[in-house]
Parts: structure tokens; C-alpha cells; sequence
DNA sequence: ACCATAGATCAATCAAAGTTGATTGATCAA
DNA sequence: TTGATCAATCAACTTTGATTGATCTATGGT
């Protein structure tokens, strides 16, 4: 038919900015992960996703919840690179990103590596 | 003069809830502890007292940031269990509790663990 | 072609966090 | 005692983030 498709931009199911392979993190995207997990719905999620790979479907039916708002989440989850999706059919599979939580760790350990220095004095 | 002197609410440096030792992490401390470091300007402060033990006014002058809303950061990564407060004469001194650190590396651990299961497929 | 289902997006609303400036209590030095 | 400095708190305001319901595109079955 007539009209040409060009872009759609719905169901842009694109792989998103995602982290680089196991570089140390930098300062912004540590925070985008912190983010992602610090919320109570999202670390149910992260929750339901520590047992492997699971479609929207079932994670609806799950927990329970309005699907905008499940999608919602979901995508800033996948925009901070803490977890990923694949499609297949009509389905979308999210799991967690295992090199987003080793990057974390990391990131952690650094920082507790040299925080027990005494106090310079002040004044 | 009269009048009891009574309880002074002000200045009140008491210890706050705090994390028990390395017990695992509840849901609920760990989103705290997330929360209290997703933000820019937190995760400044976490910089700053990730080499040694800072007093406040130390701070201030570092980030150059008004004083009462570095007060108001403080006392969210103080009750989330982050940091934790030594007073000494006019001034208080702020650091990492290194306990949060690793526990919370540790969830993180706990996380990955399994998280790379394959899909149970949906409908 | 038609309809049902899966899932993303948008606009509007509402709630939670952060910011600012002023004030207050403590502590210390002169 | 006076005055300066340190740091916590409060109230008003602004900004950010989450929820809701509606809409829209894909996909697949009939």
C-alpha cells in the first residue's frame, strides 16, 4: 500500500545506551544503576529476575500490577543498563545484567578500599 | 537564669538507627542504602569521605555547596546507614561505614548468582 | 480481513525529594 | 560576656519521579 513506513517508533525495542563490556564504571552511570535499583517496585523486579530470564507477561501476572506501570519501570531499568530484553514473537524476555552487578561491586569495593583514613584535622 | 534546661533537641547527635553488624541485608535496608547513594550530589560525598573520615565544614568548602543542604544529605546517608557522625568540640566528622559497603556488595553477590537462568517460556 | 493479546508510549495528575534562606543551639577564643 | 564559627533544623518553594488511563503498533490466530 501506499505511504512509505519509514520509521516507527513504537515497539522501538533499540538496544539502548548499555554499558561497555566490564570497564570500571564511571560516576554517572553508577548512579543511573543505584537509581534503577533504589525503588521499592524495581527491586521487586530485581527480585523476580534473580531467578533468570522471564517475559512481561508473567511479571504482570506476578506481581500484580498495572502493565503501563510495569513498563514504566522496566524501561528505566533497561535505559540504566541493568537489564536487557529480548524479543521473541510477540513476547519481551527481560533478564538481569550479571556485568552490571559486578560492575557495582566493584565500584563498592573501590570505595571501601580507603574510607577508614583518620580525619585530616580541620581549621 | 531559671527555666530547666530540660532536653536540648537541638544539635542532637544521637547514633540513629545504623546497620546491625554484617548481617544480610533486608529489602527495605538495602533500598535505602541504594537511595542514599543515587544522587549526584551524594555520590560527591561518598567521593570526598572514600579517602578518610571529613568534618562538615571540610566539606563545605571542598564541594562549595550551602551548608544547610549538605546538612540535609548528610542526615539521609546518616539514617540510611551509610555514614556514620564523630563529634569532636564545634565540629563533626563524617565517614564511610565500610559494614554498608560490603554488604551491600554482598546482595549484589546474591543477585548475579542466579540471574542467568534461561527463560521458563510464557502462555 | 478481523479480532485478541502483548507491550510501549503519552498526557495528566499526584506524591516524594531536593533547595533555599533564616534561625537556633553549641562551642570556643578574646 | 561578647562575638564568631560550626552545624542542625524549619518552613516555603521548586523540581523530580511515579501512577493512572488511554492510545497505538506488532504479532498471531481464526
Amino acid at each position: 500500500m501506499g505511504g512509505i513506513p519509514a520509521c516507527s517508533p513504537e515497539r522501538s525495542r533499540v538496544p539502548l545506551p548499555a554499558l561497555v563490556a566490564a570497564e570500571p564504571l564511571e560516576q554517572q552511570q553508577a548512579r543511573q544503576l543505584l537509581k534503577a535499583l533504589a525503588d521499592p517496585l524495581r527491586l521487586d523486579l530485581v527480585q523476580a529476575l534473580s531467578g533468570g530470564e522471564r517475559c512481561v507477561c508473567d511479571l504482570v501476572a506476578d506481581l500484580n500490577l498495572a502493565q503501563s506501570r510495569l513498563s514504566f519501570h522496566l524501561k528505566v531499568m533497561r535505559e540504566a543498563g541493568l537489564i536487557e530484553a529480548r524479543e521473541e514473537g510477540r513476547w519481551v524476555y527481560y533478564r538481569l545484567r550479571a556485568g552490571a552487578l559486578e560492575q557495582l561491586q566493584a565500584w563498592l569495593s573501590e570505595l571501601a578500599a580507603g574510607c577508614q583514613a583518620p580525619a585530616r584535622c580541620c581549621s
